[in-house]
DNA sequence: CCTTAGTGTAACTATTGTGGTTACAGTCGT
DNA sequence: ACGACTGTAACCACAATAGTTACACTAAGG
């Protein structure tokens, strides 16, 4: 799991890396960390993985750091009226496929692991000589 | 496609019907019938489908009203750092498969019709008594 | 042909969500 | 105990969007 050799991974390095600040990184790594994805070392700093990143989906990432709240990607009018019967309705009657739509989305990020795409990220590399 | 029989459907009429206002409405039916999902009558009002309730399916309609742009459920960090490995590759690494994720959640809105969810709805009805 | 009920759209406000920032307390290797 | 880093609250700035008002445009029907 470890990288010692590697440099240490600190909040400040990363968010100088994407261009952004290191409390918005620490906030996605708290979100990544109650995932159990990552550990984060609080004193002398570093971030690591938990597991190996053959074991980490896309869908986990993209569960952990919750874009849309479990089984919310499409979201109907919150506020129907009662006495339409479309209104009462049409919540419980989209319910199902919308469901279905986005369990179909998240199956294909379940089927990609951090380790493909690290391999990926150098072979787009490799493709540029 | 008529429904003469049928109360005149204004904008303000569903925007009572939903609770909002005609404006609303009205910005929604524009790009419906950019689409050319709908007709809709400027003078004395009314909106009518241009196809059958079963010739148009939610894909259509989520295409319609562009809730994510063309390929664009994921966006990625826009402004990526040349001189970064993967800053400069991560982009392409991840397009093919969000893309498949985005069209994999489509496929399935392809599947349902309109007609779909209007029996969908009498029979959520039904369940009630 | 002119009245009238609707649409199309611009302009503005209010609200919400989010990124960025500062500040500071908590934590733990050394 | 010191120093470097994380965790988090608080705040500002900014973009998106719903809602609203206002008004020009359109056509159906007398």
């Amino acid at each position: 799991m470890q990288q010692e050799d590697d440099v240490l991974l600190t909040s400040e390095r990363m968010a100088g890396s994407v261009n952004t600040n290191p409390v918005v990184i620490r906030r996605l790594l708290g979100q990544l960390k109650k995932a159990g994805l990552v550990e984060v070392r609080p004193a002398s700093g570093g971030t690591f993985l938990t597991r190996q990143p053959a074991a980490i989906s896309l869908l986990d990432v993209y569960r952990a750091v919750e874009v849309v709240e479990e089984g919310q990607l499409f979201s109907v009018h919150d506020k129907p009226l009662p006495a339409c019967l479309v209104g009462r309705n049409i919540q419980a009657a989209l319910d199902t496929t919308l469901r279905r739509a986005q369990t179909a989305m998240e199956q294909v990020l379940a089927g990609v692991t951090l380790q493909q795409v690290t391999t990926e990220i150098l072979t787009q590399e490799n493709l540029k000589n």
